[in-house]
DNA sequence: TCCTTACGCTACGACCCGTAGCGTAACTGC
DNA sequence: GCAGTTACGCTACGGGTCGTAGCGTAAGGA
């Protein structure tokens, strides 16, 4: 989690992995309870039932901490095959967003994000942690859509890996920034919308 | 800016414009310097050379503070007319991304959102400094490309009011989650690779 | 049994918050 | 001019969080 030794056969006594999991769940309610700016420290620690020094020992502060507590969230994403590229995008869409109707999910992810553009470990944590996990579900739904026809296989691997990044951006972002920016529903209407305009284009959506 | 009574003609001593001038000024130079998280109401009233009394007198606190100090940022974005509607779209995207270099819009932006996700007014205030502003852009874009044929006029004006919203999110939300999430720059190459995307589409993209 | 590490607890200085109170400054209306 | 009104700078304050240090105790490994 936070250890530079995953593996070595330490001696002493072992870190509670019963604190571990109590101290993310707290962090969780908390989150929910209070948000991230009024989410303290000693706030977590009391909920968690543990010693504030317990935390330190583990996490450097808040923004590891909460990295840590909302990641497993991210891990709930799925993208069973609905049978067709459109369907396939308008699934994960609508995960997207159920995810990010979760009040903790939506305090923290943005307030973490914030926290990165100055703190190049808290950046790396972040996408390892996070970003990484929401990724794969874009390159699997491609393997999908390239198996049924739906798109070619690309020969230029790089070209086709930064394809594969400007789609996943595309996506989480427009989901993203409708939810938190715009603060306005992601509906079935606008997935379906979005979805057609992703894989028409702008002016073919507009003649379908 | 937070006063309730735009033109009322009140008496007593008036409100010194220059130190909203210095107090906005200095914000922005705290947040390159310090970044949001550690920038204080106590080190921006040092460096505007005013009482920390002042700032309280006008702003609520850090989060209203900072939003006005960097909502004048994105006035700066125009949309030059470019001769088509791809042009436009690169243009703007570049614009935007360049706007998202400057360090205390990076570090402002984004937390001043995930705050917003518990404070409604603030909410609004965002909305109405920041994203309207360049919602305007999405217009008139769409309006050049009508009058080029590049484009269809529609027939439903709330469909086309969401379809607006809808291309806003996906622009804006891409340029946002590219820079901040993922880290990467948002070069003239990204740019293009977009433009095509959100034109013809993932299909037509690729075979383009 | 020793050794090592984790834990809970307490206490601490440092810092920031947001407000109150005061005397002074600036502008308006009579 | 002279009141009346509002803004300003300054000081001070209680309340809260931060992150750490020190201590005695608990829980494993050699």
């Amino acid at each position: 989690m936070s250890d530079t030794d995953p593996k070595a056969t330490r001696t002493g006594r072992p870190r509670s992995t019963a604190a571990d999991a109590a101290i993310l769940e707290a962090t969780r309610a908390s989150l929910v309870d209070l948000g991230w700016s009024k989410l303290t420290m000693s706030d977590v620690a009391t909920r968690a039932g543990v010693a504030k020094t317990t935390l330190y020992r583990r996490w450097a502060g808040k923004n590891e901490l909460v990295v840590d507590a909302v990641a497993v969230l991210f891990d709930e994403l799925e993208l069973p095959d609905l049978g067709s590229l459109a369907a396939d995008v308008q699934g994960v869409v609508l995960q997207f967003a159920a995810l990010l109707e979760r009040p903790e999910a939506r305090t923290a992810l943005m307030a973490v994000v914030a926290e990165s553009t100055r703190d190049d470990s808290l950046r790396h944590r972040i996408r390892s942690a996070i970003v990484d996990r929401q990724k794969r579900l874009v390159l699997l739904g491609r393997e999908r859509a390239q198996a049924r026809g739906e798109l070619r296989y690309e020969d230029d691997a790089s070209a086709a890996a930064r394809n594969a990044d400007l789609i996943f951006d595309v996506i989480a972002g427009a989901v993203v920034h409708r939810t938190l920016v715009s603060a306005e529903p992601v509906d079935a209407e606008w997935a379906s919308g979005f979805t057609s305009l992703l894989l028409l284009g702008l002016a073919g959506a507009q003649a379908g």
